[in-house]
Parts: structure tokens; sequence; C-alpha cells
RNA sequence: CGGGGCGUAGCGCAGCCUGGUAGCGCGCCAGCUUUGGGAGCUGGAUGUCGUGGGUUCGAAUCCCACCGCCCCGACCA
């Protein structure tokens, strides 16, 4: 088969971008359907991906003081019932188990028998469990603060779903806290913020603007939520992740209450904190291009892979011991602190089929290695951050010493061509006008890219915020905590407004 | 739940308008050839044409209902 795809993945970014997604999902191999509508299966590149992402969060975690628990995934009914907003937040999205047993029916099949006295709800979000059992866990100020992280499974039943962006079941961790002072508490969820800013930035090479939400998107039972929002390359704005100061709220509804040292009784001040598989979405939709997957070099379960050409028997046992030689000393070298993670591909595969399967995974440096740069103590290395076709050969001494500095130069690379792209497509408005116009595709038919974050004045009144979301389906991502809060005017009600806050259509 | 598109081999699709008993590409299997590159040739395997009903001598094709998937909305991490 000759070349004749100009990339590898069909349709292009330009031409569809919904579809472009899921095939470059797919093509990496990253995640599946299930047979559950709504649900996914998430292959073991895709897992590891996300395991990558898992160790350097934990390892944050634990770096703030949180240690590991886990809660049951069953929640009794009458739990969610508890509080107010959360309730009404949840209900309608929420899994119930109502029976216990399955039992032979007469057509042959099985139904369920047994029911429960109280159904069972699949835990959403945990806060009301986590509650009820901080009730108990914390009786004296000296319990506090009580800091809690777990890694689990939720399930929410959304309407319409999109591998890694929003499933059924998605993966995640929640962080829960107790503390004695509202102070305390908001120190926190600024605390785990800045951990999800800084994930996001160095890890993942994803720019992402901090801020707080407004009332309307607020967590169900929330007093102030904060998030991280990222573009991606349809310029929309991705959730990446969120931080909730929930005051007291839900430590009233579950009786989580200390004695302070003066021998008050009193409530604690709870937060809660989460970033789910919908990173490994987000990633997806930053950096990849139409060839494939791009993966930045400090998540990437392989950083280089190294390709053996045995076409030859002659060669064959050379190239490999060459070929082992490179990874082992690739191994002993460093990038980030950590060794360098190498990935040898010795699979019987045609040459092409097994660099192209790299590409399209993401890899960030391949190294083909045949015999005649094994004659010449060479490697052949490809970048994933330039086309496919750009590469060369190298001193393999050089190249060795030199994976580190390379590693970080394409980490660096793909955080400034991120960055880049959110700068352009970032604008001051002033006008109305202007508004409507920077998030009104020319074509409705087939909207071309557009938009992205406007940064605009808002009064602070619901009703203007919902009518813009009504018109054109943008909605305030955060009220940002970064810079100088200008002042100056609405341009939706011709009031005054403290500053700026970010517009954009959003996942 | 509304609007649009689509369910045919493992994957991607054609065939449907104008009913006659299923095809292409990739992949897979075998053999030969090739080898700094998403290979070439030859041969081969693989389909209750989403499900159920109807019309008909005959349905992938026409009609009805249902199910599922994708996109755009409503709802959400």
């Amino acid at each position: 088969m000759s070349t004749k795809n100009q990339s590898a993945i069909s349709p292009t970014r330009a031409e569809d971008y919904p579809e472009w997604y899921q095939q470059v999902v797919r093509a990496a191999d990253l995640a599946e359907n299930s047979p559950v509508r709504g649900c996914m299966v998430i292959k073991p590149w895709g897992y590891s991906l996300w395991e990558q992402m898992q160790r350097v969060l934990d390892a944050m975690f634990k770096a703030t003081g949180h240690v590991n628990a886990y809660f049951p995934l069953f929640i009794p009914m009458h739990f969610l019932e508890k509080e107010a907003e959360h309730v009404e937040g949840f209900a309608k999205e929420c899994a119930v188990v109502t029976h216990h047993r399955l039992e032979a029916d007469p057509q042959g099949g099985l139904r369920p028998a047994g029911p429960l006295d109280e159904p069972l709800v699949v835990r959403p979000t945990s806060e009301t469990i986590i509650g009820a059992m901080f009730a108990k866990w914390v009786q004296s100020y000296r319990d506090l603060p009580l800091l809690i992280n777990q890694w689990a499974n939720v399930v929410r039943w959304e309407l319409r779903t999109r591998l890694f962006l929003r499933t059924t079941e998605f993966l995640w961790q929640e962080g829960h806290t107790a503390h004695a002072t509202a102070g305390e508490a908001e120190e926190e969820t600024a605390r785990m913020l800045e951990v999800y800013r800084t994930f996001a930035e160095d890890y993942m090479a994803m720019p992402v603007c901090v801020g707080e939400k407004t009332a309307s998107e607020r967590f169900p039972g929330a007093e102030r939520t904060f998030s991280i929002e990222a573009m991606m390359q349809d310029r929309k704005a991705l959730q990446a992740g969120t931080s909730h100061f929930l005051g007291q709220k839900f430590a009233r509804a579950s009786g989580i209450k200390f004695q302070t040292e003066a021998g008050r009784e009193e409530l604690a001040w709870t937060t809660s904190w989460g970033v789910s598989t919908r990173l490994v979405g987000g990633l997806v939709m930053t950096h990849s291009d139409d060839d494939g997957l791009v993966l930045p070099p400090r998540l990437a379960p392989a950083q280089v892979v190294l390709m053996p050409v045995l076409h030859q028997e002659a060669h064959r046992s050379a190239v490999l011991a060459y070929c082992d030689r490179v990874a082992a000393e690739l191994r002993a070298q460093t990038y980030a602190g950590e060794p360098v993670r190498v990935l040898v591909d010795m699979r019987d595969q045609r040459g092409g089929e097994k660099v192209w399967g790299w590409i399209k995974k993401g890899v960030p440096v391949r190294v083909e290695i045949g015999p005649r740069d094994l004659a010449q103590d060479a490697v052949f290395v490809g970048r994933r951050d330039r086309g496919p076709k750009e590469r060369g050969g190298q001193p393999r001494a050089e190249f060795v010493a030199g994976i580190g500095a390379l590693l970080a130069e394409i980490q660096d690379g793909l955080l400034a061509r991120a960055r880049a792209f959110q700068a352009e497509h970032t604008r001051i408005l002033d006008s109305r006008d202007d508004f409507y116009a920077y998030f009104t595709p020319a074509n409705a038919e087939q909207p071309e890219p557009h938009g992205g974050f406007a940064l605009a004045h808002w009064n602070g009144d619901p009703a203007v915020e919902a009518q813009i979301k009504e018109a054109l389906n943008v909605t305030i991502r955060c009220i940002p905590l970064a810079g100088e809060a200008e002042p100056g005017t609405c341009p939706f009600s011709g009031q005054p407004s403290p500053r700026r806050v970010v517009f954009a259509k959003a996942y």
C-alpha cells in the first residue's frame, strides 16, 4: 500500500473535530465503547496513561499531608437526602440498586428478586457517606484537620456521553477534608486547586485558567467552587479539575462536630476536590494532531520506543544486542528526576506499520535501530512533536547523553505551543456586538472553529449569565483569580462590573 | 426527550432509488517474493444485511414498529 493519506487520522481536526477526537482515541488504542451504553473499556495504553496521572497526583496529595482510604460504592438512599442542594443536583443522575438477588424467570431468563428494604444509590460522589464516617471520627479539635483522599469509580447517569470526557462510569480521585476553622478549609481549597494547576501545566503541559465558578456553575451543596479550565483545540473550554469549599453545609447535614479547646461544640468546615479520567480526554484534545495522539514526556507511559530493524537474519542478534545496550543506557539516564521510560518493540511487524503505530500512540521519541546504525554506532531518531518524516541519524553516545534534555525540550515545547494557542484565541471584548460576533460561526450548518475565551465584564447577575447561555450556549467558565481586578462596565447590562470574567463554550 | 445522520464480514464502506438470493478495501490465514520502512503476488476463511412484523412467487432493497450508535440541543466533571 502506498502512502496516500496525508495524515494518519481521518477526518482531520479541521474537517470534523468531534469525529477526529474519537478516531484519535481509537487509533491510539486508549479505550472503546462497552456493551453497556455510556460506559467505556479503558484499554492498556489508556489505562497506563491514567496510572501515570494517578502516580504523580497521589504523590502530590501525600506531599500535602493527605492519606488514602476507601469508602463503599453503595450509599443508603436517605444519605443523599441530607443536604438539600446536593439532592437536587445529583438525584437526576443516580443509578439505584433495588434488589440483591436474581432468580430464573419462566421464560428461561433471569429476574431480580429479593427487594432491598432501602434502595442503595451507586455513588455519584461520596460527600454524604464520607460525611457520615467523618462524624464518627471527629470528636475533638485534636482530630482536625482530617485529610483524606480516595481513588474510586463513580456513576452519573448522563444523557450524552463521550469517551473519557463524559462517561456514565468514570474513575477519579476525590479528596475530602474537615477543618476546625473556615480559614483553614479555604486554605485547603486553594492549596488543592494549586496542586491541580501545577499538575495540568507542569505534567500535562496543558495551560489552564484558574478561577472561581459562578453560583450557577457551583457544585451542588458547595459554598464556593473553584476550577481549572483548559482550552481544547476546537477552542472550547474543558473543566479539568474542581476544588470546593463546602462551608459547614455538609458538616451540618452529617453531624461532623468537634469540641474546641475551650470546650464548646462546633461544626467542622469541610472541602472536597477531584479530577477524573476526563483528564485523559483533555490531554488528547490539547496536544494531538492529525497523525494521532501526542503525549507530553512527563506523563508518557513510554518516553522512548526502540524499534529494532530486523530484516536480515545475519544481523539479528547483533542488532538486538545493540538495542538492549541503548535501552540500558537510556534507562540509566534521568528526566525530571526519574529514570527514562524505555520500551523496546520486538513485535514481528513491518517497520512502517510499527513506526506509524507509535506515532498514533503519541510516544515522544522514536528510535529505529538497524545494522547501518550499529556499524556507525548511531541511532535514527524521530520526535513526536515534529513531522513524521523529519527524522535523522545521530551518534549513539550523543543521543543517550542528551535524552533528558530532549524530553525536557519536547515537554516545554508542548506547553509553549498550547499557551500560544490559548493566548491566540483569548480576546478582551467590551461590546455586546463584538461578543456575539465572536461566538457566532459564519456557517451555522457546518460551524467552523470559532470563538475561544472571551474576557468580558459582567455585573454579577445570574439572569445576564442565563441570557447569554440561552442565546449563544456560552457560559462563564470562571472568575479568574490571577491578575488585578480591573473594574469596568458590563456590556450586557450597562451596569458596573468589578472585574472581567472568562466566557467560553464548554464541554 | 427534540432535530439530523447511520446500523451490511474483525474494521471502514458500496449495493437500497428502479425487489431476483451479497460485494469492495483494509485486516486475518497459507505459500512465495521483498526488506531503512504504513510491502508485492497467488490462493483461502469469514455475513441470521440491527431486531420484530407486514407486502410479495421472491426483501439488504418497499411499508410499519422497536432497539442501538454518532452529531447538534436540553442536563452535567
